[in-house]
RNA sequence: GGAGAAGUGUCUGAGUGGUCGAAAGAGCACGCCUGGAAAGUGUGUAUACGGGAAACUGUAUCGCGGGUUCGAAUCCCGCCUUCUCCGCCA
């Protein structure tokens, strides 16, 4: 959530960022300063009353001691009217903030200096490549031939005893997915990152402090007996463990990772490219989250992006790195970089892992703030970033070490197999 | 799920209607003391929002939300959480 005070001292500037991210009703920015303003002055009446009704409160206590009865009467009457005016005021107040929170609500974290102007994602900006594609043999044939050939996942099945878009692992098929959650958890803890593994359902507070609510509700699914969310990332457990926490400045910066199956409803996302591994309801990801200091963010963000390169090359897949131009960024993020995959077979990008830096934006709606060394408490910068997501990961990976015997196994990930062939 | 107890500042913990943003101790920070350290000693040590150039100052916050009262950490109601016992159970 954007901070009143930058909307204040920085209007034009926020409407023109925000104008990078499509927002299109910049004038209830306005309306925030108009109502704040109003919100400003009934406060101040407000809190004027009420410290006359506390000065009333402590004349009265004296005024018992000593036995003066008429007088107190009289103060009695005084502190009644003031009550009923502040009742008023009160109400009156509670109206604006809400009428506030719900137009801040609508605006998008503003997009950083070097995000690419653009709507769609043909706009985001290809910043690296590495690998080369490779040429598959003669019959070569996507994931979703592969997993039935070597019979390494179900659809049937998972649709059978949930739905589609829950996947039955199965023999190496299952046994690639642990393999593929401890390698990216350790690599994680040998890059720094501590290791927790939190529920994967959420409350709404949760789903507010990281932006999920209300923006994007329909995404996620809910459970209506408890009022509780199913995760679609770790992001949201992990990030929430600091709501409203007060962290010392040498705590940071604090870098967590967390294994954790997602869930995500893809209303109407459902089309053509949603074959096989593409697109699921439940998948499993490694989450890498960091909380640090605000100067330091965006040179955190660069420190994440390598360790995510490391995974992808220690794999041996060929990626790219595309800078997100500004319609295509998420609500909450104000740089954000996406890692895309070549998948051979199907001959397309596949986006393996976002990785973003959300400044204050989630730390405003978490309240996680750093006490520094002198002046006021400060907001932390949050961040985090898949590392890996693994069904595209496993859709690649199949795809493009498949030859007419079987498929390779890269060698980083063959300690945590214990095979190195899948035939 | 049933019964009981409890939730106070960084921590321990006092406070059952007024002088309480809150005793005391610990911790932490800075200083004094010391050759250095320990001990001792002095001062400081929550957050948000508002006013003020600043010094400072107003309001709110003692799990959360409401209520009673001129006045609530303290009384009442609801909720949440934790602990103990019972039940159930991977």
């Amino acid at each position: 959530m954007l901070q009143i005070h930058t909307i204040r001292e920085n209007l034009e500037e926020v409407k023109r960022k925000l104008a990078k991210k499509q927002v299109k009703h910049l004038s209830d920015l306005d309306t925030i300063l108009h109502l704040d303003d109003k919100r400003k002055q009934l406060k101040v009446a407000l809190e004027t009353n009420l410290a006359e009704a506390n000065g009333i409160a402590k004349k009265m206590g004296e005024l018992m001691k000593t036995g003066a009865r008429d007088e107190a009467e009289k103060l009695k009457a005084r502190s009644g009217e003031i009550k009923e005016h502040a009742k008023d005021q009160e109400a009156q107040i509670k109206e604006l903030d809400e009428k506030i929170y719900q137009l801040l609500v609508t605006f998008p974290n503003l997009p950083n200096d070097s995000v690419p102007e653009g709507k769609t994602p043909e706009e985001n900006e290809n910043v690296y490549e590495w690998g080369s594609i490779p040429t598959l043999y003669e019959g070569a044939v996507p994931h979703w031939d592969l997993i039935k050939k070597y019979d390494l996942i179900d659809f049937e099945l998972g649709a059978k005893i949930t739905g589609a878009g829950f996947p039955v692992y199965k023999n190496k098929g299952a046994r690639l997915q642990r393999a593929m959650i401890n390698f990216f958890l350790d690599e994680a803890i040998k890059a720094g990152y501590k290791e927790v593994m939190p529920p994967i359902l959420v409350n709404a507070d949760s789903g507010f402090g990281t932006g999920q609510l209300p923006d994007k509700e329909g995404q996620m699914y809910h459970v209506n007996n408890d009022d509780l969310y199913l995760i679609p990332t770790a992001e949201v457990p992990i990030t929430n463990l600091y709501r409203d926490v007060i962290l010392k400045e040498e705590e940071l910066p604090v870098k967590n990772v967390g294994y954790t199956p997602c869930f995500r409803r893809e209303a109407g996302a459902w089309g053509a490219h949603v074959r096989g591994l593409n697109r699921l309801h439940q998948f499993d990801k490694v989450e890498i989250v960091q909380l640090v200091h605000p100067d330091k963010s965006y040179e955190v963000l660069e420190e994440m992006v390598k360790h995510v390169q490391g995974l992808l090359e220690k794999l041996e897949l060929p990626y790219r790195i595309l800078r997100l131009c500004g319609g295509d960024m998420s609500f909450s993020s104000a740089l954000t970089y996406d890692f895309e995959t070549y998948s051979a077979a199907q001959q397309r990008w596949l986006e393996v892992s976002s990785t973003s830096n959300f400044e204050s934006f989630q730390s405003n709606r978490m309240l996680c703030r750093f006490k520094p060394k002198e002046g006021k408490n400060q907001l932390v910068h949050t961040l985090n970033g898949s590392a890996l997501a693994l069904p595209r990961i496993v859709a690649t990976l199949l795809e493009n070490n498949q030859t007419k015997d079987g498929i390779h196994i890269p060698k980083a990930l063959q300690p945590y197999t214990g095979f190195d062939f899948i035939d």
